[in-house]
RNA sequence: GUGUCCGUAGCUCAGCUGGAUAGAGCAACGGCCUUCUAAGCCGUGGGUCGGGGGUUCGAAUCCCUUCGGGCACACCA
């Protein structure tokens, strides 16, 4: 079904229309200034410009044609020239009855279903997940999730670093405290261990060690190229030792996304694409787009209409060597060529603009993706500490994803006990506290605009007044609580009997449902999740003025109790879809 | 230096393609639990939208300028 504005605009625009207007003018937005008009039209006053003629005029006449339509209750002309409108509570109630009814709440489905490729997380192996990775990993969840709801086919790639010269520095130190490896013997003939020689513990203490030392010791640094050198050509050894690294890293990294409920659908990183290097750079010197400049083979990307300096793509350091931008290109390459997608969406660090401005020019450029390939970066901003700087530990250090978490967890738990034990046991209690916690830290980060830096304050976070997560599943929680209730006495849930609402925060309740397919849609289309995040905020709180604005289970009209229960009962289905597309979910209790 | 993003209440943030009195939350203060979860609801106070110009009937929003901050500017990813 129509986004319930569009089928406003549509009765505006014909009175326009039938007034002698252009019926672009009818335009309707929801009313500013709530005191005054549910629904606005402002068209009047753009259009009397044009027409050199007086914004009242246009209004009144206007207003004429929209006089007994039946989907107003009111409909007036307002100096300068605005059109004040009110709807007929029964068309709100029957545009409600209808979202109970449809699927995905009469959301429409695209045109064409998109196939769109989505490359978030970028952990490395080998590396503990810190900080700087939540936001890709709940930025992408989310953005995946909401492509899917609308009707798209999205592919979730975590596109690990798992290939360049850390993957040397591991290996190297790994020799230097285990020399006798069969796998650093060369005339070993034999099968590999199935036993990885080192835990994630060891990898994560080994990995900046080496880096260290490599940046002292040039003898060290020239060992650690060397290995990487030896495992990219496929040295036997090294390929059997990377890819125990790649076991133990990988399934340290699954479990760290599944506490995140973040899901990856590829597990792919740049050595999946390394054997496609070689062919692609060939092709782009063949065709002309590669040259070498100062020692490096590069593409130009710079465009005329530039306002700043855009340098040349880079395919081959000048030592011979790949780059990021070389695997980023490859990996492009490999995607068209297995999924063929209508876009590829990258969630990185805004700083990363400029270089992605490269690749994709230069992936246009060189005819790596069709011409209406849709590449798009998604910058998000830093996760800052109260002090407004990068978020660190209380020494300084970088924060571990898990440790935050837990942190968080914790402070939840702690909470849930100091309230009401509601009959929770100390089990459930903690399974609700991980629920909350990962609602608090996926909200709090979602509800604000990904391009912009944020703070991260966990005390704020905790505490959970206000505009938060928590506060979203306390309003399905409660839902949940009537519904269980009202079951339990012997009642029957009609989903679809929407009744005309009886008070003011009904109706408003049912009005703010309305606006359900239009944030959703928002969300895709500026890949904006906080869209999502705004409307479930308004939503909650009109359900909670609602909810104690009426008494529900003891209305002793049956017909308006069943009207209540199924308004309950649709919002309550908006709001966990809503959440399921921000990826998290609400408990039973709480 | 060049480019880019940002500057809205004490704090954290909204504000859709310019519209009528700039909105929330936190913090402060005042009400509301014998009745469906008070993690809630209702209310009060708090703003020259960084400054200055301009376009417009009308600007937080568009343009210019200025101040203050973040970030990026080929052999790191």
């Amino acid at each position: 079904m129509e986004k319930i504005l569009d089928l406003i605009t549509k009765e505006v625009s014909e009175a326009f229309v039938a007034a002698g207007y252009p019926g672009e003018a009818g335009r309707v937005s929801i009313s500013n200034r709530p005191d005054l008009c549910e629904y606005q039209c402002n068209g009047s006053m753009a259009l009397a410009k044009q027409l050199h003629t007086a914004p009242i005029n246009v209004a009144n006449a206007v207003v004429e044609k929209l006089v007994g339509n039946p989907a107003f209750s009111k409909a007036e002309a307002v100096m300068p020239g605005f059109i004040n409108l009110n709807v007929n509570p029964e068309f709100i109630t029957e545009y409600v009855r209808s979202m109970a009814k449809e699927d995905k709440f009469g959301l429409k489905a695209p045109e064409k279903a998109l196939k769109i490729v989505i490359d978030y997380g970028g952990p490395n192996v080998a590396k503990a997940l810190h900080v700087g990775h939540l936001r890709s990993a709940v930025i992408g969840e989310a953005v995946k999730r909401i492509c899917r709801y609308v009707g798209h086919d999205a592919i979730g790639d975590i596109h690990m670093g798992d290939w360049g010269l850390p993957m040397g520095l591991v290996m190297t130190e790994l020799q230097e405290r285990k020399p006798d490896l069969c796998y650093f013997d060369e005339n070993y003939q034999g099968e590999y261990p199935e036993e990885a020689p080192f835990t994630v513990a060891d990898l994560e203490e080994i990995y900046p060690t080496a880096s260290g030392k490599s940046k002292e010791d040039e003898a060290y640094k020239a060992r650690a190229m060397e290995a990487t050198f030896k495992l990219q050509s496929g040295v036997r050894g090294y390929r059997a030792l990377w890819n125990k690294i790649i076991d133990v890293s990988v399934s340290d990294l699954k479990r760290n996304y599944d506490n995140l409920d973040v899901h990856f659908d590829l597990w792919n990183g740049e050595s999946s694409v390394h054997e496609l290097i070689p062919g692609m750079v060939q092709k782009m010197k063949d065709d002309g787009f590669a040259h070498y400049s100062e020692g490096a083979l590069v593409v130009d990307v710079k465009e005329e209409t530039d306002t700043k300096e855009v340098p040349p793509c880079m395919l081959l350091k000048s030592d011979g060597a790949a780059k990021y931008d070389t695997t980023d290109l490859a990996t492009i390459l490999d995607r068209m060529e297995k999924y063929n997608p209508d876009k590829i969406i990258y969630l990185t660090d805004k700083r990363q603009e400029l270089y992605f401005t490269q690749v994709f020019r230069c992936a246009k450029k060189t005819g790596l993706v069709h011409d209406d390939t849709e590449l798009i970066h998604i910058g998000f901003g830093t996760m800052n500490g109260k002090d407004g700087k990068p978020f660190k530990t209380r020494d300084g250090g970088v924060m571990r994803l898990e440790y935050l978490i837990k942190d968080i967890n914790e402070e939840m738990l702690k909470k849930l006990i100091e309230n009401e034990n509601r009959g929770i046991s100390e089990e459930e209690a903690e399974k609700t506290s991980k629920i909350i916690g990962l609602a608090a830290i996926k909200y709090g980060d979602l509800s604000n605009q990904p391009s912009k830096d944020y703070v991260f304050d966990l005390d704020r976070f905790t505490s959970f007044e206000g505009n938060t997560g928590p506060y979203i599943l306390y309003t399905i929680v409660r839902i949940k609580s009537i519904l269980d209730k009202f079951v339990s006495q012997g009642g029957k849930i009609n989903a679809e009997a929407i009744k005309s609402p009886v008070n003011e925060s009904e109706k408003e309740l049912m009005k703010v449902l309305t606006g359900f397919q239009a944030a959703v849609t928002g969300a895709y289309e500026e890949l904006s999740p906080n869209r999502v995040c705004a409307f479930i905020y308004d939503l909650a709180n009109a359900l909670n003025s609602f909810y104690h604005e009426t008494k529900i289970l003891t209305e002793e009209d049956a017909d308006k109790k069943e009207g209540f229960i199924a308004l309950i009962n649709l919002t309550k289905n908006v709001l966990e879809t809503c959440i399921d597309m921000l990826g998290f979910s609400a408990p039973e209790r709480m």
